[in-house]
DNA sequence: CGTGCCGTTGAGCGTTGTCAACCAGTGTGG
DNA sequence: CCACACTGGTTGACAACGCTCAACGGCACG
């Protein structure tokens, strides 16, 4: 992905869909689907996006001959597995504000290891019904712990623009540990700096 | 792991579990740590189990001289996927007894793959609190759906031994699709037959 | 000036959690 | 062999959380 909002997704016989990964900038969307032969979800876009589109035979080339190239789209695999893991623990485990305030510390690290921040804000196109797809809760309880988030002055949200007031306020209330993210390995591999080129 | 019942877990602070994956006879443990670095959640046993230990450098070595196995551990981690994104889709968007029913239809289609599964039986060593865990509600509740899935005749859960009477109608209530398992290729790849040699 | 999408609000209900008690099976020590 | 403790399963009462339905408001677009 080099521009936008997308997702993966599943949807349900009932009508329901459920959002089971957020792709920003940077993000890849297709890299084994060759390996499992055929797709088990879907994917689209949240926001109005901009995808390159690799031939497999130019990754199949790239990591046969570059073993860092290799271990980058590995890491780069093996941290969304992380991510879906801690996506389990929220809609499994975590009090629906905890929730939103879990994703919104995610998203903010996110978008800042790829350059997409500015200070502690940045777009968030989702409509309330596509988050509550997200979170596994309806539009209407969105909207009221939105609402509550404000009120507690955790975060501003108007217009697509998401700001965070005071970060370390949000992580402390989401419990949020960004392990998961496995940043370290960043400046290391060249899945964060794609947007810089 | 060779024999027994375990599981990937994270705990929160307030002494909650969510068991974020089952680990079954053939399922690989700790394949990419190396490339992460650190450990991100957990690893215990909800029985009493076996495990194999291969050491860095044979994993390095089979992957880098034979393509197919390289090919069959990349296929294994990217159903490790498959199934966490099923599950999320489970305790996001479906109801507490489809989805106890979903995870009985895939266990047992994933203990059939490496013949620890007698008809439509096999061996379920959880307790209800760990089950409980594992779908993201109380004991409790648990035994209570339990009981309802019981009573329709669906199951018999006895002395850690599951039974399902009619496969069909539990895959049918429980709107179970097993592409995610991806089980086609199996035969085609080294994973599944693990428990033959 | 309509139309449609998205956000917001209220009321009522169903699901699920909590708490607390009790029961059954098992293992242990006297 | 029995008393006891411990673990795991079961039950009831009640409260809290989140869903549904339905209506309304704001805003952008044609």
């Amino acid at each position: 992905m080099i521009e936008g909002f997308a997702c993966r997704y599943k949807l349900l016989p009932n009508g329901e869909r459920q959002i089971m990964a957020w792709l920003v900038p940077g993000d890849f969307c297709d890299l084994h689907v060759a390996i499992l032969g055929e797709m088990d979800h879907a994917i689209g876009t949240l926001a109005p996006s901009k995808i390159a589109y690799l031939p497999r035979v130019t990754i199949e080339e790239l990591t046969s001959m570059h073993p860092s190239i290799n271990r980058a789209l590995w890491w780069a695999t093996l941290v969304d597995e992380g991510v879906l893991r801690e996506w389990l623990v929220n809609v499994g485990s975590r009090s629906v504000d905890k929730r939103m305030a879990h994703l919104f510390c995610e998203l903010l690290l996110r978008l800042q290891a790829v350059g997409l921040a500015t200070g502690n804000g940045f777009d968030f196109p989702l409509t309330q019904d596509e988050f509550g797809d997200t979170l596994g809760v309806s539009t209407v309880h969105v909207n009221r712990v939105l609402q509550q988030l404000r009120a507690d002055g955790l975060i501003t949200l108007k217009g697509k623009r998401l700001t965070i007031h005071d970060v370390a306020a949000l992580q402390e209330f989401a419990e949020f540990n960004p392990n998961y993210l496995h940043l370290k390995n960043e400046a290391r591999t060249p899945y964060p700096t794609l947007k810089a080129s």
